[in-house]
DNA sequence: TGGCTCATGTAATCTGTTACATGATTCT
DNA sequence: AGAATCATGTAACAGATTACATGAGCCA
């Protein structure tokens, strides 16, 4: 269970919640999941494909205002391997940060060279930061919120919280990484 | 720039610091890398074969106590190449945590099953605070520290302040869910 | 008319994991 | 004696990205 492709399982779950597009499918994660988990159309319409011959989903062309739209819609059997994924325990949490590596080796190009990863890092942070929070602050003010988007809420406010705590600590190590240049100076 | 193997760049980085053999390659990342950058043998040994074939390190093997040994050392176009490498200011930070994809289909399981996430992911977290701690602690203690150690601080001092947050939040999280089945209950 | 967005898709390539295979030594 | 650790490696497979390819409609 915990080997079998993700991607199958986040599409399924965002038409879980309405019939969509790839095209739509990719836009909604962009704004929704980017923070936690990417994807590229080279990953989402061979899925999609996939998915249609295993009768996990369904797919009606459509053609709206001369452009041709392929809609998905999820499938009974569909819910049921959703629902299978979810209710299943074993997960895989991944952090990858190249930044994080730049700066362990950080005493072979001392540090300015480091100092301005970290900058670069924190920069990224704080752009991104305001649109987490916007989120957060919209999604509480709708009153009688539907279920879904209080879920959505919860990982916003994960986005949130790390975020601040990483720009708490690039400001401290840029700290140390200042106190080391004046000590090897 | 942006798109070479890391696996490269990670190996000469850690053969920069002392040589080593793969076997140790991998239990040093265990130790200090594999809060942020993971790797397997399946990955390490091939990647050493193709660095000394570059001539970015060379390779001695040699028997200790019957078991055979391959030592491997950074040359000085292998510096240079993870020289340039670290001075390169494009970088890929990437986080991939299943838990928040199945927090955010929520719904679709409710608020029972959803904090059971919740439970085994902050559970993993509060196991690896103490080791990560400790670190801090260790590394702190020692008077006229190696530069490299320094650095390695600071990437430990990340793993605490993240995880940290991380636990905030999960507790912020339980309760949310908690009310959430409250509600529809 | 030109550029952007909508919309779908494929092929090449990359990168890594998992599982397997082998064998010696050290610890209990 | 048997289990764990030391130590190296490969083959099959999985999963995803990037770049390319195509074409229509919308806006300025």
């Amino acid at each position: 269970m915990a080997n079998e492709k993700k991607m199958d399982c986040v599409i399924l779950g965002l038409l879980s919640h309405e019939s969509m597009t790839g095209y739509e499918i990719k836009k909604r994660m962009d704004i929704t999941l980017k923070y936690f988990w990417g994807a590229s159309y080279g990953s989402i319409y061979p899925t999609l494909n996939q998915l249609e011959k295993d009768s996990l989903v369904t797919k009606v062309e459509t053609r709206e205002n001369g452009r041709e739209k392929i809609i998905y819609t999820i499938t009974k059997s569909g819910l049921v391997f959703l629902e299978k994924w979810l209710k299943d325990s074993s997960v895989k949490d991944e952090l990858r940060y190249e930044t994080l590596l730049k700066l362990f080796f950080g005493s072979q190009i001392g540090p300015d060279f480091t100092s301005g990863h970290i900058d670069r890092f924190e920069e990224k942070i704080k752009g991104e930061l305001p649109v987490l929070k916007m989120m957060v602050a919209q999604l509480e003010q709708i009153k009688g919120m539907e279920e879904a988007h209080l879920y959505y809420l919860l990982t916003a406010k994960f986005g949130v919280k790390v975020y601040e705590a990483y720009v708490e600590w690039c400001e401290e190590t840029k700290q140390t990484l200042s106190d080391i240049k004046k000590l090897t100076n």
